[in-house]
DNA sequence: TACTCGTGGGT
DNA sequence: TACCCAAGAGT
């Protein structure tokens, strides 16, 4: 039947965006504008986390990063502190390049067409139609974990091919169904459906506006749509580090740009250096020692134990540090560019003596 | 292509 | 409890 495709497809959209418009979300906080550098900034914040956890952040940094100009002229490091807790720096590092990058090069401004934003640090494809779409009124398809979703239960892709093959017939389905009109709401509705109503456990299908078309619902082969990617156990490591403190401060560690916690500050790891060579080594004595409770973290693809030294120091000679060490004063922990575990025990452990 | 890169909430 | 997985992109 060669007439059906183009009538399913319509179909499709005019369902999302009459949903959309009734049932959908309409008060997030980066709605409210079509100002490109907020969109930018939360489509960003969004990559692989959920909105609830973006909304504090994304009010802090605008708050302290009004303006695109603004960002790029702020050092990394501040960029990094109201990063701080959000995860995936590398975030945080590219939208600090990109700001920079659009201000020397672009006149501080992004383009209406998604291609042209491509390949900015940080913007992929389904970012750059995301800013296209919602600060250009532009037309170009989104592809994130929730239009996946919808798409992979619809049409019933995935199960039978690779992970490469269902990824390009996902873009070939998000560009065939995109409507003419109504880009935003249809996308918005397609984010909004992954989120509320097709969710990963448990869809409210009967609440889905696509629930007639939708091929996973007919067979009832939610649960093994979209395919699951397996996933290796995560292997375990280990860190000795210490938390070196003179009661009103605490000497940390500048990471290296790249790699886990990149930019950020952590505890100075004590690599096979035994404590008091690291106490004298950086210009203290110590006073006292004590094994804290060990800290365990998951990240997304390796587990790690951090056995915690707690240090208690006076300082002898001040200048001995190398550039990457920083004493930071105790009030200044909570808005400091450390990783959240860290973050959390020092708000919790009283450093005065 | 496969791996890297955080964190918090849900089940 | 242990595992799953989010408004993905870089290498």
């Amino acid at each position: 039947m060669p007439d059906a495709a183009p009538a399913i497809l319509s179909e499709f959209s005019r369902r999302v965006i009459a949903w959309q418009k009734t049932n959908g979300r309409h008060d997030l906080p980066w709605q409210q504008t079509a100002d490109a550098y907020r969109i930018w900034l939360s489509e960003i914040m969004l990559q692989q986390t959920q909105v609830q956890t973006v909304i504090p952040y994304y009010g802090r940094f605008l708050a302290r990063f009004p303006t695109l100009e603004v960002l790029a002229a702020a050092p990394l490091g501040a960029v990094l502190e109201l990063w701080s807790g959000l995860g995936y720096y590398a975030r945080a590092r590219n939208l600090h390049r990109c700001a920079q990058t659009l201000v020397v090069e672009r006149a501080g401004k992004f383009s209406a067409n998604p291609q042209e934003n491509a390949g900015l640090p940080g913007i992929g494809r389904s970012t750059a139609a995301a800013i296209g779409v919602f600060a250009f009124a532009g037309r170009a398809a989104i592809l994130d974990g929730n239009v996946k979703r919808v798409l992979a239960r619809c049409f019933a892709i995935g199960g039978t091919a690779s992970p490469a093959q269902d990824l390009r017939a996902l873009w070939a389905l998000a560009e065939a169904l995109l409507p003419e009109r109504d880009v935003a709401s249809y996308s918005q509705g397609m984010m909004d459906l992954g989120a509320t109503v097709c969710t990963v456990r448990k869809p409210a299908c009967d609440a889905c506006p696509l629930r007639t078309i939708c091929i996973a619902c007919r067979d009832d082969r939610q649960a093994e749509l979209p395919r699951r990617q397996i996933r290796a156990a995560l292997p375990q490591r280990s860190s000795r580090v210490v938390l070196l403190t003179d009661g009103r401060r605490v000497l940390l560690e500048r990471r290296p740009p790249i790699g886990i916690w990149g930019g950020l500050l952590s505890f100075p790891e004590l690599s096979g250096e035994a404590p008091d060579a690291f106490v004298l080594r950086h210009g203290c004595r110590l006073l006292g020692s004590q094994q804290l409770p060990a800290i365990d973290h998951t990240f997304s693809h390796f587990r790690l134990r951090i056995e915690i030294l707690r240090c208690d120091v006076e300082v002898l000679a001040h200048g001995v540090s190398e550039d990457v060490l920083e004493w930071l004063p105790v009030a200044d922990v909570a808005a400091a560019a450390l990783p959240a575990p860290i973050k959390r025990l020092l708000l919790a452990t009283p450093l005065a003596a």
